[in-house]
DNA sequence: TGTTCTACCTGCTTTATCCA
DNA sequence: TGGATAAAGCAGGTAGAACA
């Protein structure tokens, strides 16, 4: 049972809307695929723990701070008498341990996630302590992608491998019923959750720098064109959109990248590269927005 | 096929506000 | 105080859908 659901990270969606917008540096670039893959198995994680019915209280993507250190949980199952800590990881290929490192085929070291795991671990029974639940942690890390192999692994580790998956989750299928404490408790844990980590990081833009235009909702191009009155059709695969739904995502893309910024027809207009009449900006705002205050300071807050 | 209706467009003007 | 700016109002035009 799922009780706090994951959200697309805002940081992964900066990068989604940016994308059509600027060119990536290659450290931004490798970040981006790393970020977009890391979500990917953690909504495969979610999916597949959906699939049939367990008796665990399902919270997932957490942020906490304890004594001015904040950390950051995939996924947290309650149970009738301990928690499971999920560390989910989506690695593709072949990797290595020699020493308790980490390498991949190609000699380069990469963070440990049992370090990691361990790391979350501590930093959770310390947050647990302060919050009054006492109840024993257990903790994994999950590798989804059936296309990873660890070489050197030993069977010590708390690490669940794909092929081993669904022995995981039988053993989860046998768990008593979660009595109303549990429901308390992850309450509990749930109102301690932060909402914005501090650790944001997303490349540097300004609104002049990026490229102009709404983009398309099937292949993520820029090259959208009016080709109705009330369509946008893209040149790169031909897919249309009603303009309203088009303008609406620009602005929903406008909000989340440039928050310090008031919403006027002018600059809908402008962020959506003159594509669409700014009357149909105008009207389109005023019918999904409130429009606040008059003449040059007027400009549109949700409603 | 022609007519009517509706929705949306552009262009111009008006109104309201900001700011040097 | 007047120029600049932003949105609204209005008029006329266009395109598409519905209908006889």
């Amino acid at each position: 049972m799922f009780l706090k659901q994951r959200k697309i990270p805002i940081e992964l969606e900066v990068y989604n809307y940016l994308q059509a917008r600027t060119d990536f540096s290659e450290d931004e670039n490798n970040y981006y695929g790393n970020l977009a893959k890391g979500f990917l198995g953690e909504v495969q994680f979610d999916e597949w723990l959906q699939e049939g019915s367990i008796n665990l209280l399902i919270l997932c993507d957490l942020l906490f701070e304890v004594t001015h250190t904040t950390f950051q949980i995939d996924s947290l199952g309650i149970a009738h008498n301990k928690i499971y800590l999920f560390e989910i990881k989506n690695y593709e290929g072949d990797f290595y341990l020699e020493a308790d490192r980490w390498y991949t085929m190609g000699h380069n070291e990469i963070k440990s996630p049992v370090l990691q795991l361990k790391r979350s671990e501590s930093l959770l029974r310390q947050f647990l302590k302060d919050i009054g639940v006492m109840l024993p942690i257990e903790s994994c890390i999950i590798f989804m992608n059936p296309e990873f192999h660890l070489y050197n692994s030993s069977r010590e580790l708390p690490i669940v491998f794909p092929s081993q998956l669904n022995r995981f989750k039988n053993k989860l299928h046998v768990l008593p019923a979660v009595p109303r404490t549990s429901h308390q408790i992850a309450q509990k844990i749930v109102s301690h959750h932060m909402n914005k980590s501090r650790f944001t990081r997303v490349p540097a833009y300004q609104f002049d720098q990026l490229r102009k235009g709404i983009v398309c909702c099937n292949c993520g191009s820029i090259a959208t064109r009016l080709v109705h009155k009330n369509a946008l059709g893209c040149d790169d695969c031909q897919s249309k959109e009603e303009v309203d739904a088009a303008v609406l995502r620009s602005v929903q893309e406008f909000r989340l990248l440039f928050p310090e910024r008031m919403i006027t027809t002018t600059a809908i207009y402008e962020w959506c590269g003159m594509v669409v009449s700014r009357r149909a900006i105008c009207r389109i705002l005023k019918h999904h927005f409130l429009l606040v205050g008059k003449g040059k300071s007027c400009h549109y807050q949700v409603e």
